[in-house]
DNA sequence: TGTACATCAGTGAACGCGCGTTCACTGATGTAC
DNA sequence: TGTACATCAGTGAACGCGCGTTCACTGATGTAC
């Protein structure tokens, strides 16, 4: 429909290999960072890549991983199947980028989060550390909860801590989910609150918590929670790691 | 191959409206529980609702619940496809079934480590009902990284808390797996190690940090770690908790 | 005890489905002269 | 500025695959007489 702006440069910026944070386009349509000049305003369909980008990710949204069914993307875009092959070397490609969309929106909410609590720069201390590990994982449980398809999906596609700090997965401070956790940490451990002992390998252990109660939430036995319910096991959770660490 | 036992009484105890504990026809083959005569020594197949559920419990354990394939079941047992609606009502039937015993391998996975500390009869007071808590993490984290496979079938079928104390999915106590989790905790609140008010809620504490572990390390961003690392992790994870509840 | 019959576990063939992917193509766009 | 040409994004048709499921059947088993 609208045609996206598209120097080279800005086109490589909205794609897999440049984009930081959430794409606006998966959620805006219009043209965006207008620092340079379109050379043109629209290949034959506009700007492909990213219309099956959004679709796979509306697709994850809803049903997940095993929802992003290549040809399903294509159709939803107007385009054939085989289009897609202009942009994606094959369906897992298509995935993996999704993957990575959704882990940078899992990044924004708790992002989201630790802004209600303020910077360490605009608020420092180790009261306000504590409440910025809270936040972290409020953010991460939130996520869940509101985007099930797209946090499931963030968990899909394999890759190891190697990832961690890929700058594609990021939220739109440039840090990574993990990273927010991991500097979170560094700072308690910074304030005196956490020994040096404590402090290694305190990421799993947060993780480890907040990831579990947000699968038996969403995908397991503990479905049928009426949201109240959820958040209050989501503030006992928290509560545990911070007496735990 | 080895025709199974199976007056309609003892038939009835190892399909799916009877069964407790793991089937040890799910490794076995042999005849089971010759109390009674056999009024015959075959059907056609033999016992193909069980062959078939043996052979769903296969595909699972190496391919998680998306490997659970009917047409695959009965190539495996060398039958006509759509001999297995004789059994079972559908695909979904069959994988429920696989899920059950899931389930059940998952509690007796949980009362092997338990039968290390021994029963709360044979070794009471309060470290013994630690110790006990901790065998039930660890139970479960062990099954979860041996047979990572069953582990998610598991949990990947529609059921909620109602299913919880389901005998069909308990171990070899005739308990589930959450119920074990339950009872431990009702011992370190009968010790005074936990108090009525802690006591509360806290089965969604354990369960939380040890499935979050579990998920992390064979599906997930952790999946890369030896064993070893693996294994540590895990003692850090009920650390946390024992002290965090 | 022997025979006719009913049951129902397993067969054989086929169905429609939707998927991912490949092929040779076409025609709008941007570029070289 | 105008024309010929190369590029390559998207087309149209088709492929093979494996799945779950349905149908009318057959023939060994257990039972009634």
């Amino acid at each position: 429909m609208v045609p996206a702006a598209s120097s080279k440069r800005v086109h490589e910026l909205w794609t897999r290999e440049g984009h930081t944070g959430v794409d606006p386009a998966m959620t805006d349509s219009g043209p965006r960072l207008g620092e340079r000049l379109p050379r043109r305003e629209t290949y034959r369909h506009g700007d492909l890549r990213r219309a099956l980008l959004r679709a796979g990710v509306e697709l994850a949204r809803d049903g997940g991983p095993d929802a992003v069914v290549l040809r399903e993307a294509t159709r939803r875009v107007g385009v054939a199947p085989n289009a897609a092959y202009r942009h994606f070397t094959d369906r897992q490609a298509l995935l993996e980028a999704v993957c990575a969309v959704a882990q940078s929106e899992l990044a924004v909410a708790m992002e989201d989060q630790m802004a209600q609590v303020g910077t360490p720069g605009e608020n420092p201390g180790e009261e306000a550390a504590w409440a910025r590990l809270r936040a972290v994982g409020h953010g991460y449980l939130r996520f869940a909860r509101l985007e099930p398809g797209l946090f499931r999906t963030a968990f899909s596609v394999p890759g190891d801590m190697s990832l961690a700090r890929d700058p594609e997965l990021a939220g739109q401070s440039g840090n990574t989910a993990f990273q927010l956790l991991s500097s979170t940490l560094d700072e308690l451990a910074e304030t005196g609150a956490l020994s040096r002992e404590r402090r290694v390998g305190a990421e799993v252990l947060a993780w480890s918590a907040v990831h579990g109660l947000a699968t038996l939430l969403i995908d397991g036995p503990l479905r049928e929670a009426d949201p109240d319910t959820a958040e209050a096991m989501g503030a006992r959770v928290i509560s545990m790691v911070e007496q735990g660490l």
